[in-house]
DNA sequence: ACTTACCTTTACGTTAACGTAAAGGTAAGT
DNA sequence: ACTTACCTTTACGTTAACGTAAAGGTAAGT
């Protein structure tokens, strides 16, 4: 079970060490430590992995957390999963809400392309 | 051709006019003016559309601008044209992995959901 | 006349997500 | 010994995307 430094995590994801602690600050991460030195683990690496997603999708770091937070129910009660049930329906919901408008864009940009396309035919340039 | 007050788009896309008029001052709507006040095309109305559809994607204001600026080639020359089709085929790209992402985001959420249906049902509570 | 419901601009404030020093500790190579 | 390459914390700074007054104009209804 290799580990990873800090800096190995920052160049694998190509982020900068200051974005990994303020995500450790935010309550994100929590990696070991090794004397001072954090020693991040391959879970705490599929974590980050799972908040960079999160970020190119357009959510708050906030709401990465709380989808992260349901991917391990550790010691929940009934009353938490059923709050989880609901956050899950509600993240689905605004998930099928964003396919939907990149399928839209795609068409725009579909649209848009053959429009170009066009206007350097006829200028007999293509 | 009906127009649009400011309110009333605020209304529709539920966002203040703080915003509309924010969107503005970047750049991203020029509404025409009958004496001081904002007088919204059709066309303006679609514009903000695909900026909050923009939003939701998680693209910046400026990202937005860009991609909105695509669908009005106007007065565009050839050199234009061809950096339009590198910018639409590179907003493609991104497009795609957001759809990679999302397609994996909502098999995660999938099992999250029956881990805790599972559980739910092991508690004799569903 | 006056309230109500809009509209305007100007300008300072706020939050999220880091960036950027500053100041220092540790561990390996030469 | 000393440079190099890491690591640490603390703390102030920055940018995007608005929020929130403040101060005032207009137009319709009663």
């Amino acid at each position: 079970m290799a580990d990873y430094s800090i800096s190995q995590l920052s160049k694998e994801f190509e982020i900068t060490t200051r974005t990994i602690r303020h995500y450790e600050d935010l309550g994100l991460l929590a990696p070991a430590r090794r004397g001072q030195t954090r020693v991040y683990s391959p879970a705490d690496r599929i974590r980050l992995k799972l908040i960079l997603r999160g970020k190119r999708l357009g959510l708050s770091l906030d709401d990465s957390r709380e989808i992260i937070d349901m991917y391990e129910p550790g010691k929940t009660n009934v009353d938490q999963l059923r709050k989880l049930i609901d956050a899950i329906q509600s993240q689905r919901h605004k998930l099928n809400q964003q396919l939907d408008d990149i399928s839209k864009l795609l068409q725009d940009l579909n649209k848009a392309e053959t429009d170009c396309a066009e206007a350097l035919k006829s200028n007999g340039q293509l």
